[in-house]
DNA sequence: TTTATATAAGACCAATAAGGTCTCATTTGT
DNA sequence: ACAAATGAGACCTTATTGGTCTTATATAAA
């Protein structure tokens, strides 16, 4: 696994919906270029976002994303894996195509132990929590006290 | 991150050595046909390999690898590093080039703890440890006992 | 109801990296 | 000297990433 582009991007975008709150419709331009994230691109990320239901869109003029939970339920993982599909460090940990012996695997076992704690660990951080730290931003946004806690899961 | 072929080969590789024992001489050719790892695509790995001193390189008649340190010091993070470098799941970790706020970024915080996490847990599993188990081997190979125990890093 | 402003969906393209091969040189045992 | 092995690196092929473009559709406002 790795983090691509996609994802990093939208992480950032997340946070961005985050700063201003469940809720609040923002248009994609304006996210594009606070988050410096090519515009046509972050439309696609979108709508990856949209289809796990973690945004949702709006046609038309005045159109954009609006954030659809709460940042403190919303884990790094899900906005991760929302783009970059489960986590898996290596092949043999999905398929056993590769490895003859897979199932049945000392190595493979250390790769599933380091997964589930990389993903244990995605897990435990909510947006809120994020928000509370300085980030990724090209500029300043106000972060409003009531959006930080823990997550659900 | 995402262990690559290479590095799985790497993996196997040395473990087919860690198998017969520190010190002895290998064929190329066995540890290709047995690990299941195309012929010359090892020959780059373990150059790599010998590079970090985990195996030492003769050439000619009879030549092939030799494995230079004792299974039980050498972990799975050093020979996985050796081969795919330091191990790194975002560009951000590594450079600052990517994300102008970086150094000083929530989301890049979680990120080196994830790594660090990872490379922590590779880091504690030595190849001895990996033998006592069935393993990412094609045909069975006979494990002497004295080869068990943990990586002193 | 027309127009301007947005996004939808997916085809498409360029750059990079992964996976692997090939060639020519060098080394070493016999 | 010769055969059997590896060294080093150029080279090729394929997959993935990162991103754009085009056509269609939806909506607010004039």
């Amino acid at each position: 696994m790795r983090l691509t582009r996609a994802g990093e991007y939208a992480v950032r975008c997340v946070l961005y919906l985050s700063a201003k709150g469940k809720g609040t419709l923002i248009g994609r331009k304006e996210i594009a270029e606070h988050c410096d994230i090519p515009d046509k691109f972050l439309a696609k990320i979108a709508q990856q976002l949209a289809r796990v239901k973690l945004i949702e869109i709006s046609q038309g003029a005045r159109g954009g994303y609006v954030l659809k939970r709460e940042p403190r339920d919303i884990s790094l993982l899900e906005v991760v894996e929302a783009i970059i599909g489960e986590i898996a460090l290596n092949d043999c940990v999905t398929s056993s195509a590769v490895c003859r012996a897979s199932g049945n695997c000392a190595v493979n076992r250390v790769w599933i132990k380091v997964r589930n704690q990389l993903r244990d660990t995605l897990a435990g951080v909510s947006f809120a929590e994020l928000l509370t730290e300085d980030s990724c931003f090209l500029a300043p946004v106000s972060v409003p006290l009531d959006f930080r806690g823990k997550p659900k899961r």
